[in-house]
DNA sequence: GGTGAAAGCACCGAGTT
DNA sequence: AACTCGGTGCTTTCACC
């Protein structure tokens, strides 16, 4: 749970990675100087050590006729029931993340759907779950991204 | 921008690059029972529609000691400055999304940071910028996230 | 649109410095 | 810890179906 020792080599092989997972590693080599044995190495202890969990492909929601996104602010009757709400809310297909949050809200989740008629559809499973007493319903307008690239770089140079 | 037709030999190709872009093409031809030519042709066009936009890797970033999750609402002097201020918004580190949105707050962003003295520094810049009334805070306890198989498997069942 | 084979490379472990 | 090297096996293309 504790930090992790990266140094720059690590961290320049992270950079290229998080862009394109499938790069081979005898180019992250010549780029870097290094054989490809090492990236190999390195890659390997990373993903031992945690710091890589998995690999995933970044897909166009919108060309999948999935443009809408909502935040669901939730409001429970009794905040003890907290945590088995938010497993509930968890089962609802399409709510892709949900936290616990302190201020306004007891449960603040997105919601990813086609198009407003289907989100209304979702947003009536919340609220149906047992001990939720309202839902405060935000939509998207415009989405602006920071890519994880950008991320990654503001926590190197952290560091 | 629109649809783009998927058959069930793409669908089952995006759900297992979905969880290892890194698999080898052979596997997934061998478990589908077709070559490995076509695997490669069909992930070529799906690259090519911009359904599959890119690849990237899960990292843990409580392992780098980025632990802290919040999201944080925006309230404008003004919302003729809406775009503007998304921008500013957007620039700075640590803020992974930022969206226009509808009901109580006018931009809607999250933030991920070291903890809560650092969060707090991210805040203060959010509160620097012109055009900004008001902030509201809200920090993530927990977080419980459906990963992007169970929303592929939603998409697919759906269409 | 799919196949299968072949050429070119990449991966990754073993042995070395 | 990193390098080189070589066997194994993956990717990618192309002529053919």
């Amino acid at each position: 749970m504790g930090k992790f020792k990266l140094d720059e080599i690590d961290h320049q092989i992270l950079d290229m990675l998080i862009d394109n997972t499938r790069i081979p590693f005898t180019d992250i080599a010549k780029k870097l100087v290094i054989s490809a044995g090492t990236v190999h190495v390195r890659v390997k202890k990373m993903e031992e050590a945690g710091i890589i969990k998995g690999s995933s492909l970044t897909l166009d929601y919108k060309k999948l006729g999935y443009s809408f996104i909502a935040y669901v602010g939730v409001f429970l009757n009794n905040t003890s029931q907290t945590k088995f709400v938010l497993e509930r809310i968890s089962e609802i297909p399409f709510v892709t993340v949900a936290h616990i949050t302190t201020g306004k809200f007891n449960i603040f989740c997105k919601v990813r759907a086609k198009n407003t008629s289907h989100a209304k559809d979702i947003i009536f499973l919340l609220d149906d779950i047992e001990g939720i007493y309202r839902t405060e319903t935000m939509i998207s307008l415009e989405e602006s991204i920071n890519d994880k690239k950008r991320l990654m770089h503001s926590i190197f140079n952290e560091l």
